[in-house]
DNA sequence: GTCTATATCGGGATAGAC
DNA sequence: GTCTATCCCGATATAGAC
């Protein structure tokens, strides 16, 4: 195997168990064993256990900073402007379903490795929202209401969506679930219309329909 | 120290290192100390390092089911059953923060740990939460929308909201941060606000009835 | 029930051949 | 760059005195 497989492989491999185990639960050998690569390998390539967890954070968050000020910057709409970027974060945590596992993971764990590359991003995030909010007041179309708290119930129906996945699979498998399971375009539906009806002070859509 | 005191503080101290390395994290030797007891004692109250943490849980879980199935059941109105509910259970978490911190690693992990306990509640909750809405769209106040994804839109948030609260601690400390912190009660006003104009046809503040 | 001392082993890390 | 063999520490778990 060239060398660059090697690394790209042990890379994913080292993504997908950290994703599954934690840190702290995942294994070097289940590791090198994913990757059908040595173990000695890794210290080659990347170092030590803590270094190779690092690689696959610095991996997953490269290039998020950039696509997420990408997303919905162009609108000048507030309101467009937000549902853009939730709608692209949730097609993005679609492309790359470790972001928001892993991401929650170390929220969980208090962010103690994430450095503070994703720490300013998230802050990039509440600056975001809350100038479009701002906007939207100024306006008189939004009510006033919390950056932080608009924020969360956004980001906090979709981590538990995507995290909730192996979840919902593992633990609702056996027991009839009367509901069918969401698709991704349902949730982004949701949000939006959820966004829409939290924010304006006019109501998002004509109730007439008796 | 007595017996019991001695198996209450490993609990509680279990609990805590539990919560903040999550299983695979925690050592044994840390719960000891911080116990103020000696290590042998988890083993001859607990036994095993996987037995005190399934101690833990059902600690934690305990009488779970029973205040969450009291949340607003009384109430007719579907609106203000569901804002009853997600209002408790808001107050519940902030009563025993280890319980969303512990819940949601437990989710992350694939909820190896969790047997089917706290599942059935999931169901439960779902059958609920469904019900309601149902009602309400009967009644020509809900729109219909998924009950999985309303449940996700209100939970998410509070989780995020409490197990945030340390690394909004820890990483947000050094920057300066225009909004102020939340507090519990905007929570609870925010997800009552969010969840009328998410679920009624017509705008949240209770219309005359033409 | 509580302690000290120790057994045991899993798993991170490395040396060195090729 | 890749492998085998091995080191060795840290952490779980227990034995046994008191």
């Amino acid at each position: 195997m060239a060398q660059v497989e090697t690394r790209d492989s042990l890379l994913k491999a080292a993504t997908a168990v950290f994703v599954e185990k934690g840190y702290a639960g995942a294994r070097v050998d289940e590791i090198a064993r994913r990757a059908g690569a040595n173990k000695a390998m890794i210290y080659y390539h990347f170092g030590l256990k803590q270094d190779l967890y690092q690689a696959v954070l610095l991996e997953l968050f490269s290039g998020l900073l950039d696509r997420m000020a990408e997303l919905g910057q162009a609108e000048t709409d507030p309101l467009k402007r937000l549902v853009g970027f939730y709608g692209g974060l949730v097609r993005l945590f679609a492309e790359r379903p470790a972001l928001p596992r892993l991401m929650l993971r170390e929220v969980t764990g208090g962010g103690r490795n994430m450095g503070n590359g994703p720490t300013k991003a998230l802050l990039a995030i509440l600056r975001f929202v809350a100038t479009a909010m701002e906007e939207g007041v100024t306006q008189r179309r939004f009510r006033p209401a919390h950056p932080l708290l608009v924020h969360l119930s956004m980001i906090g129906p979709v981590m538990l969506f995507f995290v909730g996945e192996g979840f919902r699979a593992r633990q609702l498998a056996t027991f009839p679930l009367s509901v069918k399971a969401p698709t991704l375009d349902d949730l982004i539906a949701h949000l939006t219309e959820s966004l829409a009806r939290t924010l304006l002070l006019a109501p998002a859509r004509e109730p007439a329909r008796s």
